[in-house]
DNA sequence: TCGCAATATTACGATATCGCGATATGAAAG
DNA sequence: CTTTCATATCGCGATATCGTAATATTGCGA
């Protein structure tokens, strides 16, 4: 285990990032379906362009998603599988405890 | 999967409040030692009482602790599983592709 | 070259979070 | 009752993050 100041500040910078509901959002979608490009993301959440760009340079500030260039495109993705696993722990819904 | 509005607010409202150094910190040895009362945390922070009291009140709003009175002391632990879980896939360290 | 489309960056007021001293509360003891 | 210890809450200036319009950049085709 590593419990470093320096990993430490890290990690907590990178759960910050993640601890905003439209950012967790896109990180959702791109768990789900591998990747995008900026257009098919403000489609579906409907934020003005400079406020996708925005979350998703943070996003990427702090490691946690990638960018891909193909022409005019931008494809993004998720960086680590880390924050995949992160995702499904805590998207799983009440499968395995069925009271409720 | 759970992707509700609800679900996506809450559970990054729970990322924002483990995004702080110091509250990490805190979470990590409560996964690690399972737990302690306020005092014996001020002690290995080096943090005026207030600050800590702050924190762990936060902590407990987000759901991520509880706090438990015994005459004059609180103790705190861990809420919930998934904490722990992500605490512990956050922290293996770097050469961490072994089995567990 | 120019112009357009896709995306990124900048700028800035609004809002939220920060740390922490001061103060309040709650529980046990006297 | 009062004191005292452990913890919680308040107040507030400092700092950080918010959303987004405006502007800049990048890449491609004409």
């Amino acid at each position: 285990m590593d419990y470093t100041i320096q990993h430490l500040q890290k990690t907590s910078e990178m759960l910050k990032t993640l601890g905003h509901p439209e950012r967790l959002c896109i990180v959702t979608r791109l768990a789900r379906q591998g990747s995008f490009n900026v257009a098919a993301l403000q489609d579906c959440m409907s934020l003005p362009q400079s406020t996708v760009s925005t979350h998703l340079q943070k996003l990427r500030a702090a490691g946690i998603v990638e960018a891909r260039r193909q022409g005019l495109e931008v494809t993004y993705s998720l960086k680590n599988e880390q924050v995949k696993q992160i995702v499904e722990l805590l998207f799983q819904s009440t499968e395995g405890k069925k009271h409720e």
